[in-house]
DNA sequence: GCCCAGGTTATTTTATACAATTTCAAGCCT
DNA sequence: AGGCTTGAAATTGTATAAAATAACCTGGGC
């Protein structure tokens, strides 16, 4: 616990408990029960709430009250799309500022999920590719877009949770993807790694697509048409 | 002022006063004072401020207070990239389906633009600006981008906001490429709007570095390799 | 003269108490 | 019987006050 405010702690366990799934979709978050529960008051837990609604995963209706932030393919969908158009930039200009002290972590998060891949640890699943994410794009010195990607990242994780534990075809895909990913930035080949991004992303979205059973919805926010993909 | 809460409406007239100026950058934003100037307590105060830091308007830094979040070129640089992103993305989805009332709307802003640029009342510009720009995104089906671009342009406003006094001849241009956006997307010719409003924001972006004498920043988030621009 | 310790003050943070709003349900009227 | 009004209960929003934390200033020691 090593945030400084309650409210930031408590904020970070809600945070947590909603995406392990304790606190499911929809759910309604009673400022009274919460409090009892991490034994404070109302107003830290108020606080809390707002960061967690701005983050987008809570949602809160004047005068009544906060629910977990409804699960929607629709939402899904654009989250997807944002990590398709933002992600692909980040890494471009990140990999090649990589160090290798970075590369050594990457490859340290790597075997963390080979090992939770093995032993069926979905809860670590989210976290470590979060960090995977970020650590790749956090030389390219975009502080704003970085904060945002981590919030799809984990908005991402809300839904790919429901879909892994039925598919453990993807989550071996996503390792091999993440593992190439590494190894061309590691090389050098940035525009290859940025490619396999796009794609890594776009397997992620249709295959959650196909789960949620809304593969009618578009996956990938359309580039501008000036654009050539 | 609609709003619901007091939280609200103290959080909105905030955010109006730093988009003003009223709140310079770096200063200080004192819970006891700011309460004390609205006639309320701290707490609605406090949690203003807690969603003005998640739009990027505020900082806050535990037990040392908040303070309204400095300008730097870098970041307007940043926010200037994500719009590139995001917005045209946002046009390419939404020019198809604008209605003849979302046009008319768009006129009336955009006369509404040129009075305001004729008598010189700078206060309402970016308000203007914001809303053309976030109307002619409105029929994407976009929520989350929309919301979050409505950050960016508002964050775009205090950069532009010093500059516009100074240089008449970039709010002319904006006005120009505005009206030429939106004929082009009233008449169906999608792709050429996007192309414009990517040079629009480019425009912007440009004469914006070389007012804040940071030239030498890239102006723009580099598409990832494998599109071709 | 400079540096460190202790206390002081100002500010934020949290707890307790109160007020306003919504929701649900029962009762009344049409 | 159905819809509307009214009232109570529950929950959220706000105000006041106490506790905690960080910055600041003063005084003594080296």
């Amino acid at each position: 616990m090593k945030n400084r405010t309650m409210a930031g702690s408590i904020g970070s366990e809600i945070r947590r408990r909603i995406l392990d799934g304790r606190y499911p979709a929809g759910s309604q978050l009673r400022q009274d029960g919460l409090a009892a529960e991490f034994g404070a008051s109302r107003i830290p837990v108020r606080e809390a709430l707002f960061q967690l609604e701005a983050e987008g995963l809570v949602r809160i209706h004047p005068h009544r009250g906060a629910m977990v932030a409804p699960l929607s393919p629709a939402d899904a969908a654009e989250a997807l799309e944002l990590r398709g158009a933002l992600e692909p930039r980040l890494l471009a200009l990140s990999a090649p500022l990589l160090t290798e002290a970075d590369f050594e972590r990457a490859d340290r998060l790597l075997d963390d999920y080979a090992a939770a891949l093995h032993e069926g640890a979905t809860a670590r699943w989210g976290t470590l590719n979060t960090e995977l994410h970020l650590l790749l794009y956090s030389r390219a010195n975009r502080p704003r877009a970085l904060g945002l990607v981590g919030s799809l990242l984990a908005e991402c994780d809300r839904y790919t949770r429901l879909q892994l534990s039925t598919d453990a075809a993807e989550l071996e895909r996503a390792d091999r993807e993440h593992r190439e990913m590494v190894r061309l930035c590691r090389n050098g080949h940035v525009s290859a790694a940025c490619a396999l991004l796009v794609d890594h992303i776009g397997h992620v979205a249709t295959a959650l697509m196909a789960f949620l059973g809304e593969s009618s919805g578009e996956t990938r926010m359309p580039a501008p048409p000036q654009m050539i993909v």
